[in-house]
DNA sequence: CTCTTGCTTTCCAAAGCGGAAAGTGATTGA
DNA sequence: TCAATCACTTTCCGCTTTGGAAAGCAAGAG
């Protein structure tokens, strides 16, 4: 009864460039990752990483958390329900496009 | 027991520019289009159509044929064996990043 | 022979991308 | 305490991609 993947189908742009899709891919398994495992996940430069995990925050779609605990400070990076949301539709549409491909798997 | 997804994944640069990707969308369900049906599809200008068209074509993901029959000549396009290939490739590496999403639809 | 059609190519400005390098603020080691 | 290091962030830079307008071009219609 439930249909989760053709509901709020929406292609978006933020989401679909390579680097950020990937993030976005790692954080809906991960819940959360260290910036450097997101900077060698990607095989980027820390300035790439670092601006595309921006773009993202700005757009609502990563919360970039940095707990001072004890020693240095990290940043954590997890999507938020808006990202998460954002990310589900834009695979949606994915989903929509590719199903032309076979039959559905 | 076949697992049609998981085989050739492959993230493919050529077809996840989201114009190309929709072309190829669209000629892996209706076999071919005509130009003015893709242009018209995609809401550009003919020449961004014909470009993209072009750099898929210059890939070998997509042959133009231009039928000298009777009346003007139009151009259709149909994807290549390759082609198919890639976008199905692509696709299964994109379904491979969106696994996390929920459980497998 | 000229006009229109159906693309293709060229020209252009805007945007995006990635890496290097410089900058920032906090921490840590001497 | 104070320089060095860490963990990013921002700036700078060159390159690629993108899209639309406009000019080109070949072929059929009138």
């Amino acid at each position: 009864m439930s249909q989760p993947t053709t509901d709020g189908a929406k292609f978006d742009e933020i989401v679909h460039a390579p680097n950020r899709l990937q993030i976005c891919a790692l954080l809906v398994t991960a819940d959360r990752a260290e910036f450097a495992a997101i900077r060698d996940s990607l095989g980027v430069a820390d300035s790439v990483a670092s601006k595309h995990l921006k773009v993202l925050a700005d757009a609502g779609y990563v919360k970039l958390d940095k707990p001072q605990g004890e020693g240095r400070v990290r940043t954590w990076a997890s999507l938020t329900k808006e990202g998460r949301r954002a990310f589900a539709g834009h695979v949606a549409e994915l989903r929509r496009l590719a199903a032309g491909l076979d039959v559905q798997p």
